[in-house]
This record gives structure tokens, sequence and C-alpha cells, in this order.
DNA sequence: GTCTTGCATGGGT
DNA sequence: AACCCATGCAAGA
């Protein structure tokens, strides 16, 4: 009887007592700890006989009689909690009269069909444990919210059968503060009454009507089951059960030694509940029929609040259950459990199945086709038609859906949305899967897959600054195939506070599953990749601020410690005293303003923050540059000012047309992926972050893909000359380096066409008109049309970063090529793997080369 | 061409 | 080894 291990003085645990306990103690309830009670010999008899209540609380408040047979319980105690349940249209009813009324069902956890089908409400609102008992078949079960999940012999056993573990499992729980009730803890007023109010010496009494203790509505079966159904006393029936079973729990406890977490953590919760000594029956579910532990509900006492609402409904936690990409896709298919359906679903032998009606968290009624499909000589339930109810309550794949029922016998869907990907990531184990694996859910430790990905995601998702972290918004204004590209193939925890798309279940990476749908293609890769580097080209490092470079799936991404810089495009020029000087364009008069060189300009420049030159701050004074200098100037692609400006003073009229086309070439620009299209004509590019504004290098010079300046084949210009000296040393290295094709390369360099057979391919922009004076091509080599054309023709539009791609440091394997976009539109690029590997290109440029002099020179 | 339906497949438990 | 179940996929609407 003694229980006491404390070697200090104690007193009897009966506040209203107080004595000091001598070596002797009886032992009375169990304490919410999972420790019992030590008791005086007064107290620990009146407790035993049933009588403590009666005895120490019987000017406490919380009294309540009997439905059935007026029998006073004090409601709400923790000494006499075990002795009542509560009914479902109000009231309670003494566990002697609940024993009466209840008997087993086959399949009682499913009430009558007719109770599945809306327009009945009323009929069940009444429905007691008479009713219940009405339609049971067998055997008595005290649980009229379903019966039948403490039916041992028939049905699975509910998490609350589980395991309990030993006191000290418990009480850590308990430490931890799990916030996970018991499956079967029914009882709304559970949630109301937080379980810590209900003193343990019933001290809290008065508060019993708001707390009804909900616990032995789970679990009095163990009692009952226990006991003679004509126990004369049920009082002194149940507490000297639960003192028997109390050993008994502890013996199993002990004997199946459980992982202090692997049950649910609601059992773990109930199972040091003040209501606890319902819970000696608490077992691991014994054969293998039984629900996975994955499909245990792990319903928090928040959601059951939520499910229940305001109303005083019952609610009766029984399954739930991750949605996996299928389940919350378009198709509208979610798969259930096979245990889970056949358990706590209507029976159904008809393939087509039954319509199934459910309530959602908001009260709403959906009817889904509950049936099954035979696959491999058994059966797969799924619920048919459920994506309006998954998309109306936001649920993605990876979210978890839960299955209760309420008094009435209606299944309830509740839901828990996982938590945001960085909280996934960096708080561990949050949805689930990872909480069934802190339970030490086998299944769920496997989950290893998960584990991967989440790596795998977290290598995009960078912690620092970097233009992939911070590219949603702005690839959302660049182009809607970039945005498609992050939407769809990168991982939505990549976004703030998105939730996973995937489940992450069994599939060792999303990239690499199996699965057709959540494989990333190449070409959606390569998508990605370039969707990557054009986010980087939006970007500028910020000031004194060298990047770290990551390599992440083959893309460099560069990283700050400080938000890059988004800074507005000029062109980068030199005025008539040599100075690197930037002209700008003014956001609302489209005209061009000087600035220095090293100015970093807003996004949005307007000239009235033209601090440099007040005489043009003003969008009314007149642009410096004349519009031939501008056309001069400007790459044919970024002249949507100059022409409007141009169109505007030729002819007004034309201009509302030439609007038009721009927005149509913006838009085919935006379509084509091409972040620079909304703004540059020259960004410093983040990829050579020490590029600045006034930087003249061979990759700073020119300007983006297909928004270049054309040169005329004739043209001299610095630029011009100097692609011209980069191609030929670099054709000079591939010399030296095949010697045995030195012949050839020395070919190719005098008939450039001919060269693309190789290696090296440009491509001509075809963006010109026939006059277009474009470089060699390699694509068209077997076309001596396009070989004429493209002869002798360099081109000065090439992405300065795609030759970076050459680097052999960063992309030995691969060269880039333009690809010549038949209608003239702005140029594709893909890349191509080369199978020689022997390229050496995208040095830089070679000392020869004369930087200085590759500005272009307007002034 | 798209959607729906029902079965098949195969990795995971 | 049997079963489960996520998903593929073909046929039909």
């Amino acid at each position: 009887m003694a229980s006491s291990s404390s070697s200090l003085p104690k007193l009897c645990f009966n506040s209203s007592c107080n004595q000091l306990l001598g070596d002797h103690s009886r032992r009375g309830w169990r304490r919410r700890t999972g420790e019992f009670a030590d008791l005086c010999d007064r107290c620990g008899i009146a407790f035993e006989e049933g009588n403590f209540c009666e005895s120490f609380h019987l000017n406490a408040s919380g009294w309540r009689s009997c439905e059935s047979c007026g029998k006073q319980i004090h409601c709400g105690c923790i000494v006499s909690f075990h002795m009542f349940v509560l009914l479902d249209a109000g009231g309670i009813e003494c566990i002697t009269c609940t024993k009466k009324s209840f008997i087993l069902t086959p399949n009682p956890a499913w009430p009558p069909p007719s109770l599945l089908l809306p327009g009945l409400p009323e009929r069940i609102k009444d429905l007691s444990a008479k009713n219940w008992s009405s339609i049971a078949a067998s055997g008595p079960v005290p649980w009229r919210q379903a019966p039948s999940l403490f039916n041992p012999e028939l049905h699975p056993k509910m998490p609350s059968e589980f395991n309990i573990p030993t006191s000290k499992k418990l009480s850590d729980s308990m430490d931890k503060k799990e916030n996970l009730v018991f499956s079967g803890r029914l009882m709304n007023g559970g949630l109301k009454g937080d379980a810590s109010q209900i003193s343990e010496n019933g001290k809290s009494g008065s508060k019993c009507e708001d707390q009804q203790s909900p616990y032995v509505n789970d679990n009095p079966h163990s009692a009952i089951l226990k006991n003679e159904p004509s126990s004369p006393n049920p009082d002194l029936t149940l507490n000297t059960t639960s003192k028997s079973e109390i050993a008994e729990h502890s013996s199993i406890s002990v004997s199946q030694a459980q992982p202090p977490a692997p049950l649910p953590a609601a059992a773990n919760y109930n199972g040091v509940d003040s209501f606890g000594e319902g819970q000696a029956q608490i077992g691991r579910p014994q054969d293998r029929n039984q629900l996975l532990p994955r499909y245990w509900p792990k319903i928090t006492e928040q959601e059951l609040q939520q499910i229940s609402g305001d109303s005083n409904s019952v609610i009766t936690p029984l399954f739930e259950k991750v949605l996996t990409a299928s389940d919350a896709g378009k198709i509208g298919r979610l798969v259930l459990p096979k245990k889970c359906a056949e358990v706590y679903l209507p029976p159904i032998s008809n393939p087509e199945g039954i319509p199934l009606p459910v309530q959602d968290l908001k009260g709403e009624e959906w009817v889904f086709q509950f049936r099954f499909w035979p696959n491999n000589n058994s059966r797969m339930y799924v619920l048919e038609g459920v994506s309006p109810c998954i998309q109306s309550m936001q649920l993605r794949a990876g979210d978890t859906i839960t299955f209760n029922r309420n008094p009435h016998g209606k299944l309830v869907m509740g839901c828990r949305k996982t938590s945001s990907a960085s909280s996934d990531q960096k708080k561990g184990p949050v949805n689930t899967r990872d909480k069934a694996s802190a339970h030490g859910d086998s299944t769920a430790k496997k989950s290893k897959p998960g584990e991967v990905t989440a790596q795998h995601n977290s290598k995009r998702n960078s912690v620092s600054y970097s233009p992939l972290t911070m590219n949603k918004a702005n690839l959302a204004d660049s182009g809607r195939k970039s945005n498609k590209v992050v939407e769809n193939k990168c991982d939505a925890k990549v976004k703030p506070a998105a939730k996973p798309d995937i489940p992450i279940k069994r599939k060792n990476s999303i990239l690499g599953s199996k699965s057709k749908r959540l494989r990333i293609e190449n070409e959606d890769m390569m998508e990605l990749k370039l969707t990557w580097e054009q986010a980087q080209g939006l970007f500028h490092p910020p000031p004194n601020n060298v990047p770290k470079i990551v390599l992440i799936d083959g893309c460099e991404i560069e990283e700050f410690e400080e938000p890059p810089i988004i800074g507005r495009p000029t062109i980068v020029a030199k005025n008539n005293l040599g100075e690197i000087i930037q002209w700008a364009q003014c956001e609302d008069c489209f005209k061009w303003r000087k600035v220095p060189g090293y100015a970093i300009l807003p996004s949005r420049w307007t000239c009235s923050e033209n601090l440099w030159d007040p005489k043009r701050s003003l969008c009314s004074a007149d642009q410096e540059l004349t519009l031939d200098e501008l056309e001069d100037l400007l790459p044919s692609g970024n002249m949507a000012g100059a022409k409007k400006m141009k169109a505007e003073k030729e002819d007004p009229d034309s201009l509302e047309a030439l609007e038009g086309l721009d927005a149509l070439a913006n838009v085919a620009i935006q379509e084509d992926g091409d972040a620079y299209a909304s703004s540059s004509l020259h960004t410093t590019t983040t990829k050579h972050p020490r590029h600045r504004p006034g930087c003249s290098c061979i990759v700073c010079i020119q300007p983006p893909s297909g928004k270049g300046h054309k040169h005329k084949q004739t043209c001299t210009c610095n630029l011009c000359m100097t692609v011209k000296r980069r191609f030929k040393t670099l054709m000079l290295r591939r010399e030296i380096k095949q010697s045995e094709k030195a012949e050839t390369a020395r070919q190719k360099l005098q008939q450039p066409e001919q060269s693309g057979d190789d290696d090296i391919q440009m491509f001509c922009d075809a963006g010109n008109s026939s006059s277009s004076h474009n470089l060699v091509n390699g694509e068209g080599s077997n076309n001596d049309q396009s070989k004429k054309k493209l002869s002798n023709q360099l081109d000065l539009n090439i992405h300065p970063e795609r030759e970076e791609d050459l680097s052999p440091v960063l992309n030995s394997g691969s060269i880039t090529r333009m690809i010549q976009d038949g209608t003239g539109g702005p140029q594709k690029v893909k890349k191509i793997s080369r199978s020689g590997g022997n390229l050496v290109v995208s040095q830089p440029p070679p000392p020869e080369v004369g930087v200085e002099n590759y500005s272009t020179d307007v002034a």
C-alpha cells in the first residue's frame, strides 16, 4: 500500500487532512504525475470505500445527480472522475447505470447508417447511452461515442489502449508539457478545463460543472470489463478495480518496456493526467491488425477544441493521415488506410461504396464517396471527391487530416497543417511523421528520405542573403516563366510561410524521385539554373561586401551577409574628360540623365533625384543626349524610351501603337525568362561583384543577351575589336591544346562559319534585320544560306555571363551556345555538353585587350 | 486535349 | 513473404 518513496516526512495528500504520515500510508488516486496520492489511514479508507468525496468534498461544488438513478456524484474531482459518464444530451450518468446501457456491437465504432446521412440531426441529438445500446450488439462498452473502440476482440484498440509507459516515463512526458491529448479523450470538458485545474485533492470541485472529467468516458471500460456488471457497489468496485489495475498496469508498463516516446503523445499525456486510472487498460495494440502508429490520432487539445467548436460536443478522434501528393492532388482521391477505413468507417461490400457525409471544421458538410478498389486480393479504400474539401481547408501534401466523430456519430474532419518550411527544418520534428518519430514509431524513424529532402531543400534555402532567397518577388516581376520555375521546381519550402508540397515519404529525394510528378526534368533543372542566374543578375552586391560563393546543384550562388542592392540599371559611358559616367533614365519622363559613375541609383529613379545636375533635375529639362546619340548608346532591346520619345516627337499619333508594341515586346522578353528584360542595360553583375559601374572589362562592356546594340559587320569599335580579339585568342588557345586540330582551328578562325562542328558555336542574333551582322554559326553548318548569312559576323550581343559559364572551373563540361531564334526574337540559351572538354575559355580578357578603351564614348 | 476512372505496379512496412 | 498504399497509367468519357 505504501507508495511513498521519499524519505522526507510526508503529509496526507488530502488537503483537508494533511495529517503526518508515518511509515504506513495508503495509496489513493493516481496523480497526474503518475504517482499515487499518499493518504492517511482515515482518508485512504474513505477513498477505498468510495466515500472520499462524500467525506471531504461534501461542501464543494460540483455535485451532480445521475440522470438515471439520481445518485449524487462529485463531478470534476479526480477522486470520482471515473464514477460517471457525461451524457450526450447533457447531465451525467453514474457508471452503474452506464454499464447497464452499453453493449458491444460488431462494428459499433460506426453508428447506424441512418446516422451517417444528413437530415437526421435532431434525432441524433438525443442519442444517449440507451440509444447506443440499442444499436449495440454485444458486450458492455461504456464509451458511447465509439463503443467498438474498446472491443478488443473485434477491433483494433484505440491509442488509448496502447501501452502506457512507466510512471517515470509518463512523468517525463508530462514534464515536456505535451499538448497532445489522448485520442480517446472525448469530452470537451477536458478541453475547457485544463487538467491541471482539476485538483488532485478534489479542491477544484467547484469547477466541476465546467470540468467534467472526460476521461472516465474514455476508458471506464477498463473497470467495467474487469468487474462484474452486477457489482453491488460500483464505486467501490471501480476503486478496487482501479487499484488492482494500477498494479497490473505497472507491471505491464515495465514488462513491455516501451520507449518513453513511442506512444502517441496523446496517450502519453493521458497516461499521466489526473484522470488516470482508466489507463490501466491502456496497452499497445496486441495484434497485427491494429492501426499503424502513423495513423494514431495525435490530436492536440487545441485541435480538439477547434473541432468541437463552442458546442459542448464530444469529439472522438479516430485516426489521422498525412496527406500525400495524391491525396491532396487534383484527382480528389484520398487513400484511406485500410484498417482505419474498416474500423472506423461503415462497412462496404460494394466497390462503388457509399456516400459518406463528413463535416469540416467550419461546420460545412461534405459528402464523399467512400469506396474501395480491389487490390491484390485486398482492398484499397478511398474517399472520392475530397478535392473541394481539401482546397477549402487549404490543405496540401504533408498536412495532416484527422478524422473524428462527434457525439452524433457524424464524421468530423480536422486538419493539422505543417508549419512553415523554415521551422520545419530548424525545429526538427514538427509534422506528424516527425512526431511519430519522436514517439518511437519505427516507420517514422525510418523516414530518412524526408530528412534527405529537407537537407536538400535547406541547401537552397540559404539563410544568408542570396539572390536565391530573395529572388521570389523579383522573379515574379521579371518573368512569368521564372516565377513558374520557382514555384514549381523549387521545393515550396524555399518559399517563406509555404508548406512543403510533398509529404516526403519513402522518397529518397524529390529531385531523384522515381515519381514523375516529383522529378524535375533535366530541362526544368536547366530552366531553374537559368532562373537562378537571372536572379543573380538582378542584384548588385552590397558595397564593400565580398560574396561567399556557394555551389548548389551546380549553380553558382553568391551569398552576401547583407542584402544585395537592387539598383537601377544604367549605361556606363565616358564623358569628354574620359571619366566614367552613367546614363540613367528617368522613370517618369524617360529622359536620360548623366550621373556619376559611382552612383548606385534606386530601382525607381526620376529626374528629381538627379542631385548631380540640378539643371536637369526636372523632367521638363531637356535631355542632354540627342536621340541619335541615344540610339547609338542604347542596346536595341532597350530602346523603348528612346523610341517613345522619338515617336512622340515625330508622330504623336504613333506613340500609342508604339507603346503597344513595346508592351508586347516586353511580354515576349519576359516570357523568355530574361530577367534582364525589365531593366538591364548595364547592370553590375553579381557574378562579378568587383565589377562596379564603370568597369569596362569584356564582361561588363557587353550588354545582356539580346539587348545589345547591333554592331555592323565592319564595325571597328572597341567592343567589336575586343570580341574579335578574344575570339581569336580562344581559338588560339584551343589550337595549342589541340595541335592535331590546329590547322582546322585556323581555318575556323578564318572561316568561322565552319566551326560549328566543334566546341565554339556562337550564333547570330537574328533580332536584327536583313543587314544583321552576326557571327559564326554552328548549327547551321549544313545550311548554306545560313552559312553565308552568318559568315564573318560577330555576335556582340552574346550574354557575357554565359561566356563566364565557360569557365572550366564552373562549368568545364559544358559550353554555352546561343541558339538563334528563327523568329528574330530573344535568344534562347541552352547549354550543351561537350565531349571533348578540352576547350579552355573564358579566362580574363587577354592583356592585349585594353579594357579602358571599351567603354562606349558617347560624349 | 483534358478529365475521370479503375486497375496495376512496386517500393516500403 | 505478405500486405499496404502511393502513384502510374491506360481506357473511356
